[in-house]
DNA sequence: TTTAGGG
DNA sequence: CCCTAAA
C-alpha cells in the first residue's frame, strides 16, 4: 500500500534568471510585428532556455509557516518518506501543497541563446527593436492579482525566491519571471511608428524550433489550443488565467532509444485527449465542462467516443512506449506540416472550442492578416494622419513596452511516497521542462492589447492605434496564445471533429489539492485545464447547478470522471509514472462560494409548515421529499434551518422580524406544530426511558 | 447520508 | 447558510 501512496506536490511558479541574449535587434524602424517577433522570441527563448536545463531544488515556498519547511532537501538519495524533516509526508501533503514548491534555477552560463526564429526572420527585422530589461526585482507574493483582471482573482501563493540579478543592459534579458509573484519587467522599446502585427510567422518559426540542448522535439506534445499566457497582466482581458490544455508528455530522453519506431502520427493523438480526473466526487460533479474540438482520427488506442465525450481506455503499460513514441513524433510532424502549410493553417482557432473562444480571434483580422498582406500594407506606406508627423520628429518617439511577467500554469506532480528525493527532483525537472516546452514549443501568437482592447489591425502604426510614448506602460499589453497550428491537428483533413470536454474548476467547487488528477505514464493524456474565467459556459454551469434540471455537461463530466477513475492505473516507481496535472488554485478553493441566499417564499413556508405538521420535526429528509422534492436547491438541512428560524420568528415580536413577512397564521401553525412535535419527542423519549428501565 | 445543533 | 459531530 505504501508503494501507492502519493505525494502531491504543487509546482507553482517559475523563476527564470538572467539569460544573456546574444542577438541584438536590428536597427531601423521598429515594426511591432517584428516586435512581436522579438517578444515572442523573448518569451520563447527564455522559456525554452529554461526548459532546456533545469536545476531543481526542493524547497519550501512557504513564506510564513516555519523554518522547518524551508530547508532544502539535500540528500537526494534519501527517500522522501524517511526524510523526517521534509514536509513531504503524505498526510500533510495535501494541505501543504501550496506551501511546497520547487525552485528552478538555471545555470545561466550554460543557457544557450536561441535564435532560431529570430535569425530566420532577420531579413525582415528592422527598427529599434532594442530590448531593455529592468530588473525590478521580485516583489514577493500577493501580486498574483496583477494577473487578474477585475474580480477574477487567483491567489497564487508562489514559490517566490528572489533572484536578484542586476540590470544587464541593452539587449539583455534579466529576470523574467514565470510566476505570479514577481514583478520583474522586461521592457521593449519600440518606435512609435511601428506597426502592429500579430505574427503568424513567428509562431510557425516557433513550431519549428529546435531545442538548444538538442532535446528531442518529439518529446513534447505541444498544447493544442488555448494556451494563453498573460504577458501584460493588468490589461489583458483574457490571458489572466491561462487556459491551458497542456498535453504534456513525460518522455524520458532516454526513452527515445528504447521505443520502437512506430511513427504513425495520425494514429494516436492522445495529445488531444483530456486527462482523466480522479478524486473528489463532488468536485468532479461540480466541474464545469468545456469542449474542445479535436480531430477524430485520434481514436485508436482504445479511446472510446461517446457522443461528445471522450473516454479513455488505458491500454497496458507495455504499449505505452510505442504510443509514446509516436506521440512524440506527432507534434514534430505536425510542425513540419505546418511549416509547409503555414499561413493557411495559422489563421486562428479553427479548431478552437469553447475553451479558447475568448481569445481565439485575438489575432483575427477581418481583412486577413497574412504576413504578406500586412507587409504589403506596410510597404505601401500605410497612410498616416498628418498630425502624426509630429511623432516622427525624432527617433525618440518610442513606445515603451513592458512585460511584467510571464505566467506559467501550475503543475501538479504526483510521486510515490517512497521515491527518493532525487527522483523527485528529476521528475520535477522533467515535468517542468516539458510543461514549459509544451506550452511554448508549439509556438505562440501574440496579440496586442491596448487600453484593454485588442488591437486587431496589424497594419496600424502604433501612433494610429493610439499607442504613444506618453501612455502609461500599463496601457499596452500582450497576449500570448498557442499557435493555432497546434490547435488544429493537421491530420484528418476532412475536418471532422469531435468535442472533447475540458474540465474547469468552478467556483462552487470545494476542492482539495489532492483531488486532482492522478495519472501514470501516459502523460499524453494529461492536460492542464486552468480556470478560464472568461469562458462563457462556466457561468452557465454555475447557474445551472443550483437549479433543478441536471445539465448535460454535468452528467457527461460525471461519467467521464467515473470512467477515468476506473482507468487510472497505479503508478509505478519510475519517473514516468509522474504526472503533470493542474493544481487547483488553493486560494480559490478556500474561497468556496457560499450558496446564494434564497429566502423562503411564503409559499415555501406554507409547504414546509404543512409537511412538518404531518411528518413532524426530525424527519427532514421526508419533509424534503414530500414538499420540496423538486426544489433542488433546498436541502433537508435548509429545511431544517428554515424551520428553526421559523420557530424563532414566531416567538419574537413582529417588530423584530425581518424579511418578507410570514403570515401570522403560518407562524401560529409553526408554534403549534413545533410544540406538538416537541411533545411527541419528549413522549418518545419517556417511552424509551421507561422501556429501558423495565428491561433493567 | 441524515439529524441535530452551534456559528 | 455553513460546518460538523454523531448517529
Amino acid at each position: 500500500m505504501e508503494l501507492h501512496k502519493r505525494l502531491d506536490c504543487g509546482f507553482i511558479g517559475y523563476q527564470v534568471p538572467y539569460i544573456p541574449r546574444a542577438t541584438r535587434s536590428a536597427r531601423g524602424r521598429g515594426n511591432i510585428r517584428k516586435k512581436s517577433d522579438s517578444n515572442e522570441m523573448c518569451a520563447f527563448d527564455l522559456l525554452t532556455a529554461v526548459a532546456g536545463k533545469l536545476l531543481l531544488e526542493g524547497e519550501s515556498t512557504s513564506n510564513s509557516s516555519g523554518k522547518d519547511q524551508s530547508a532544502v532537501v539535500k540528500d537526494t538519495t534519501e527517500t522522501v518518506k524517511e526524510d523526517a524533516d521534509t514536509p513531504l509526508k503524505e498526510n500533510h501533503c495535501n494541505e501543504r501543497c501550496q506551501e511546497r514548491g520547487f525552485f528552478i534555477s538555471q545555470i545561466v552560463s550554460e543557457a544557450p541563446v536561441v535564435n532560431h526564429c529570430l535569425s530566420k526572420s532577420t531579413d525582415t527585422l528592422s527598427g529599434p527593436a532594442s530590448v531593455i530589461t529592468s530588473s525590478d526585482c521580485s516583489e514577493k507574493l500577493g501580486s498574483a492579482e496583477q494577473f487578474i483582471n477585475g474580480e477574477r482573482k487567483t491567489e497564487n501563493r508562489n514559490c517566490s525566491t528572489k533572484v536578484e540579478h542586476e540590470l544587464s543592459g541593452y539587449g539583455d534579458f534579466s529576470n523574467c519571471t514565470l510566476g505570479a509573484e514577481s514583478k520583474k519587467q522586461l521592457k521593449i522599446n519600440l518606435s512609435n511608428d511601428a506597426t502592429i502585427t500579430t505574427n503568424k510567422r513567428a509562431a510557425i518559426c516557433s513550431s519549428e524550433f529546435h531545442d538548444p540542448w538538442d532535446r528531442k522535439r518529439s518529446m513534447l506534445v505541444a498544447s493544442d489550443n488555448t494556451v494563453k499566457l498573460s504577458l501584460s497582466t493588468d490589461l489583458d482581458p483574457f490571458g489572466s488565467f491561462p487556459v491551458i490544455r497542456n498535453d504534456v508528455q513525460l518522455a524520458n530522453k532516454d526513452d527515445d532509444e528504447k521505443s520502437c519506431g512506430c511513427t504513425q502520427p495520425s494514429t494516436r493523438n492522445k495529445a488531444f485527449m483530456p486527462a482523466p480526473r480522479v478524486g473528489d466526487w463532488r468536485m468532479r460533479k461540480l466541474q464545469a465542462s468545456k469542449y474542445w474540438e479535436v480531430n477524430p482520427q485520434s481514436d485508436e488506442e482504445g479511446h472510446v467516443n461517446v457522443d461528445n465525450e471522450t473516454r479513455h481506455v488505458y491500454q497496458k503499460r507495455e504499449n505505452v512506449y510505442t504510443s509514446e513514441r509516436s506521440q512524440r513524433d506527432f507534434p514534430f510532424k505536425k510542425r513540419k506540416l505546418y511549416y509547409c502549410n503555414s499561413f493557411s493553417n495559422s489563421d486562428g482557432g479553427s479548431s478552437d472550442g469553447i475553451c479558447s473562444s475568448p481569445t481565439k480571434d485575438v489575432n483575427r483580422d477581418a481583412s486577413g492578416y497574412s504576413l504578406a498582406s500586412s507587409g504589403a500594407r506596410a510597404a505601401a506606406g500605410t497612410s498616416i494622419p498628418k498630425g502624426a508627423s509630429a511623432s516622427f520628429r525624432s527617433n525618440d518617439s518610442h513606445v515603451k513596452l513592458k512585460i511584467k511577467s510571464f505566467r506559467v500554469p501550475e503543475l501538479f506532480v504526483e510521486i510515490p511516497e517512497n521515491a527518493t528525493v532525487g527522483s523527485l527532483k528529476a521528475c520535477e525537472s522533467r515535468t517542468v521542462m516539458e510543461a514549459v516546452t509544451a506550452i511554448l514549443g508549439g509556438g505562440l501568437r501574440i496579440g496586442v492589447v491596448f487600453q484593454g482592447k485588442k488591437v486587431r489591425d496589424d497594419s496600424k502604426t502604433l501612433f494610429q492605434a493610439g499607442i504613444s510614448h506618453d501612455d502609461k506602460l500599463d496601457a499596452l499589453g500582450f497576449t500570448l496564445e498557442p499557435s493555432p497550428s497546434q490547435a488544429s491537428p493537421p491530420l484528418g483533413p476532412e475536418g471532422r471533429s469531435r468535442v472533447l470536454p475540458c474540465e474547469t474548476p468552478q467556483p462552487l467547487t470545494r476542492c482539495s489539492p489532492g483531488s486532482t488528477i492522478i495519472h501514470n505514464g501516459m502523460q499524453q493524456e494529461t492536460y492542464n485545464a486552468f480556470p478560464d474565467y472568461s469562458g462563457t459556459n462556466l457561468s452557465n454551469f454555475i447557474e445551472r447547478d443550483h437549479d433543478s434540471a441536471p445539465s448535460p455537461p454535468d452528467a457527461s463530466l460525471e461519467k467521464n470522471a467515473a470512467d477515468s477513475r476506473a482507468l487510472v492505473p497505479v503508478a509505478a516507481m519510475d519517473a514516468e509514472a509522474l504526472a503533470v496535472v493542474p493544481m487547483l488554485k488553493p486560494k480559490r478553493c478556500e474561497t468556496v462560494q457560499r450558496r446564494i441566499r434564497r429566502p423562503f417564499s411564503v409559499f415555501e413556508v406554507e409547504a414546509l409548515v404543512q409537511a412538518v405538521e404531518k411528518l413532524g420535526t426530525g424527519r427532514w429528509r421526508d419533509v424534503k421529499m414530500r414538499a420540496f422534492d423538486n426544489a433542488k436547491h433546498r436541502t433537508y438541512v435548509d429545511l431544517k434551518d428554515k424551520w428553526k428560524t421559523l420557530v424563532h420568528t414566531a416567538r419574537i415580536s413582529p417588530q423584530q422580524r425581518r424579511g418578507e413577512p410570514v403570515p401570522q397564521e403560518l407562524l401560529d401553525r409553526v408554534l403549534i406544530a413545533h410544540a406538538y412535535w416537541s411533545q411527541q419527542q419528549a413522549r418518545q423519549q419517556m417511552k424509551h426511558q421507561s422501556e429501558t428501565r423495565l428491561l433493567l
